[in-house]
RNA sequence: GGCUCCAUAGUUCAAGGGAUAGAAUAGAAGUUUCCUAAACUUUAGAUCCAGGUUCGAGUCCUGGUGGAGUCACCA
């Protein structure tokens, strides 16, 4: 449509003024004037001289003559209102409404894939509330990518090696007593992560009695002997130690299979994991070579390190006085075999906006060391979740907890639903699985909704709402939809016929208005890496309906045809809520 | 301190340089003989400050103020 008008606008504008526009901009008519599409006249002023309204003016009676859908316009101050025939939007619906996948493009089987990395947690801790956005946004972006037309990967970097690692390790063997998941009935991340508090725990013990006894400050914490002790085992690790190395590998195990639960239990996924212990040799190799062609430098002490102020930032290591690699090396490691191992259009890194800086060292390393590569990868980078006392801190205990919370947002659906009591028929399982849909429903868009960039303030005293603009309400459209559909006991998948001579009802308008919307949308969101414009849409399509659902009948239409275009158009916005709704990884119950 | 990001109703979020700044929630008032009231309808309430660019600024620029992040041989 905005096609075929830009063509007659631009035509009409040739005639009118006899001047030549590039392109036309469109917006859809706010609510309180009469059109669909609204021109914005003043913006061809700085080519035409004249009064907006008359140019208005002109070209809408054009459009109205020569463009069949127009049927009528006005003109507001300069700005020219369009208003498309019911018969238009009542073709395009027949037209969409028989798309399956309406709004999504697939890809193009040959053309280059874009990877998506997210969670890349460390194996020392159980997930939290930062995890959580960061695996919802990350999946949600893929998804929405993919639906935009592109192949895609999902990846993690798993940061299973490391000090922070042995710290945990060092703890457990020290104060464990050879506690076990099974022997404590604990998911493996819970305990392995009570180990690495307790390091803390005695870490700060030990400085503070350090302390009394003369030391610094700095001297202590550089002399703990617990901290002595987990530097000697990294050592040991790098070396290759068998016991070490056996312990290491039980706790990550432990680790592992609670994230699992964690990730099943979010719906998240991935296609490939990096892990860091494999990866992080990698990276040196390269910076050897970037030693040997000038890029990197080293210092007296034997560090390599990347003079990068020149464009605006500094000095940055590459590589410690011993050898061993710090993230930077890995990262640029991983980077390299990522697009080794795959035909990649583009990388993106779903990562906490503290580590911008990270990145823009990290993608400028890799463009001067030549790989052209580096101007596709893209720090997508989001807000940190912190709580009203401030950042979360695994150390200190203070954090929402991912499996607590999930859980928690399960309970209150439950007793929000027994509460309303419409399930009757239902089994005890079917319940549970509709109170963790919804529970999860309520999480996932409470925190997707929220512009990524945008840091959120969680407040635990308060709980995520299942009223208003949230996950539930919609969810809960979706399922009086469906109760329709159960109810309609005609066929109403026919084709319409006579679609010029009836008019349609305001709701029935704008209702297929905003669906004809849903194609734009994931295109626009995933050009913006941004999840909260699909929740967003999905919204207002959604209060669109309700308004719809609340003015006029639908089973109840004396008129057969009108009947079954708004049963089916109850259909169609079903479908795309759940198509919607799926790009943010909630799922949509039949009944609620 | 340098650099980066943020600032919108009491609160949580919207607004591709465009019209009278939208929602939700909390507040006030209504709607169940009818397709699920987790809904709908009505009502009141906001762009941090000062300049500038523009026909037009919440949005762009400059300077303040307030907040967050970062500037590690941690990841």
């Amino acid at each position: 449509m905005q096609k075929i008008l830009e063509q007659a606008v631009k035509k009409g504008l040739q005639k009118i003024c006899n001047v030549t526009i590039d392109s036309v901009e469109f917006q859809a008519t706010k609510k309180d004037f009469e059109g669909d599409f609204t021109i914005v006249v003043f913006a061809f002023l700085r080519l035409i001289k004249g009064n907006p309204v008359e140019i208005g003016t002109k070209l809408g009676e054009y459009l109205v003559e020569n463009v069949t859908e127009v049927s009528s316009f006005n003109v507001v101050k300069g700005f020219l209102n369009l208003v498309i025939s019911d018969s238009y939007f009542l073709n395009s619906f027949n037209t969409i409404y028989k798309i399956e996948n309406f709004g999504f493009v697939t890809p193009n089987p040959k053309a280059k894939a874009v990877m998506v990395e997210y969670s890349s947690p460390n194996t020392n801790k159980p997930l939290h509330l930062g995890h959580i956005r960061n695996n919802l946004l990350g999946y949600s972006v893929a998804e929405i990518i993919a639906a935009s037309g592109k192949k895609v990967y999902k990846t993690q970097i798993i940061n299973d090696r490391g000090i922070h690692i042995c710290k945990s390790m060092l703890a457990w063997q020290r104060y464990g007593n050879g506690e076990t998941p099974e022997s404590t009935s604990l998911k493996g991340d819970k305990l392995v992560g009570n180990y690495y508090v307790k390091f803390d725990q005695e870490y700060k013990k030990e400085i503070t009695k350090l302390i009394a006894k003369g030391k610094t400050e700095e001297e202590a914490k550089k002399q703990a002997p617990i901290l002595v002790e987990a530097q000697q085992m990294l050592r040991k690790w790098e070396a290759g130690d068998t016991e070490v190395v056996a312990l290491w590998k039980k706790m990550n195990q432990w680790v592992f299979d609670g994230f699992d639960i964690t990730y099943t239990a979010l719906g998240v996924n991935f296609d490939k994991n990096y892990y860091e212990s494999n990866t992080y040799l990698l990276g040196k190799d390269v910076v050897a070579e970037g030693l040997k062609k000038g890029i990197f430098f080293k210092k007296e002490d034997g560090s390599v390190w990347i003079d990068l102020t020149e464009e605006g930032l500094d000095e940055k290591i590459v590589l410690r006085a011993d050898g061993t690699a710090v993230y930077m090396t890995q990262d640029i490691g991983t980077a390299i075999e990522r697009f080794k191992d795959f035909d990649l259009e583009s990388l993106i890194y779903t990562v906490g906006n503290e580590q911008d800086y990270h990145f823009k060292v990290l993608f400028l390393i890799l463009s001067k060391l030549g790989y052209t590569w580096a101007k596709n990868c893209y720090h997508l980078s989001y807000g940190m979740v912190d709580l009203p006392s401030g950042k979360m801190k695994s150390r200190e205990g203070t954090v929402v907890d991912a499996d607590d919370l999930m859980l928690e947002m399960t309970n209150t659906a439950r007793s929000i639903s027994q509460e309303l009591g419409k399930l009757e028929g239902y089994s005890t399982e079917e319940k549970e699985v509709l109170y963790k849909t919804i529970g999860l429903g309520a999480l996932k868009y409470y925190i997707l909704k929220v512009d990524p960039k945008k840091r959120i303030l969680f407040n635990p005293e308060e709980s995520v709402d299942f009223a208003g603009n949230t996950g539930p309400f919609i969810q809960y459209t979706y399922a009086r939809i469906q109760s329709i559909l159960r109810k309609a006991n005609f066929d109403y998948q026919i084709t319409l016929s006579k679609v010029n001579e009836v008019s349609l009802h305001e709701k029935e308008r704008s209702l297929i208005k905003q669906l004809l919307l849903f194609p734009e949308i994931i295109q626009n969101a995933a050009a913006n890496h941004s999840p909260a414009l699909i929740a967003n849409y999905t919204y207002d399509l959604v209060k669109e309906y309700n308004s719809f659902y609340q003015t006029v009948p639908i089973l109840g239409c004396e008129n057969e045809q009108e009947k079954i275009r708004r049963t089916q158009l109850s259909e169609k916005v079903g479908k795309i809520i759940k198509a919607a709704f799926k790009l943010l990884g909630i799922n949509v119950p039949e009944r609620m």
